[in-house]
DNA sequence: AAGATAGTTTATTTTAAACTAAATTACATG
DNA sequence: CATGTAATTTAGTTTAAAATAAACTATCTT
């Protein structure tokens, strides 16, 4: 379960909001996204597409016959309707519920330690 | 507009969505929830729940009577429903096309450097 | 009031993410 | 086939987030 911290951490970047806006109605080349994004270089923007790849939260093809080069991103619609419905969800689901149940059984015991010991002795 | 990022960089944690969870149903204390993760400090615990007190994701108040040295903190799920519900208005948010549109203008054209030029001559 | 308990804050260290420059791969074209 | 273009990958650096230990504030208990 865990809410999908793969996509939510994908999401949470403000650059990779901003490649997601744009390849969120047709398919771009990633140097159309970097010419959108002249800050940083080409290569930190493939960076950050791998990651949207990874995530599953874009796609990708490679131009075809004369044009095989360059390679089509564009936004996975599927994947984000899937983080605002488990949102959703989340409100009335009973394995959350139970989830929650077991770890609190796990949490209402004895007190712990407020700090770690420490390992050595560094002055301060 | 910019999806939150505010909310959704605080979501992307495993740590705060383990708190999250944890105060989903009622509220706990900051001493109940470390409990329920003793892999860190109550230190790093608190940290995390100020974190999502400054997203708004979690409220807390204090305890009454004899009881005033504990902190209660809830889920505030509200927040996440407008989350979810930005989510899903993005399919057909007629701004956010036009918003994409314009910034698709910009990067039509022509092709800007590969690289930013060296500063120093490093060798490598 | 002394001591214990609950929590926060600060200063520091550790860990991880983002970015850059350069190298590299793969096509395309004169 | 040499040159240029499109993109990715690698190695190193910079930046930012998370965790720790200790100090601190406040409250409760005896």
């Amino acid at each position: 379960m865990a809410l999908e911290p793969a996509i939510l951490h994908a999401l949470a970047s403000p650059r990779r909001q901003e490649i997601l806006r744009l390849v969120w109605r047709d398919e771009q080349t990633a140097g159309a996204i970097h010419r959108a994004m002249p800050d940083v270089t080409f290569g930190a923007v493939s960076l950050q597409l791998r990651r949207l790849l990874e995530a599953g939260l874009v796609e990708a093809r490679a131009g075809k016959e004369n044009d095989r080069r360059n390679r089509y991103y564009r936004a996975n619609r599927e994947a984000l309707a899937e983080v605002a419905g488990m949102l959703e969800r989340m409100w009335d689901d009973a394995l959350w519920k139970l989830k929650l149940a077991a770890e609190m059984e796990e949490s209402r015991r004895g007190p712990r330690p407020h700090n770690k010991k420490n390992k050595k002795g560094k002055k301060r």
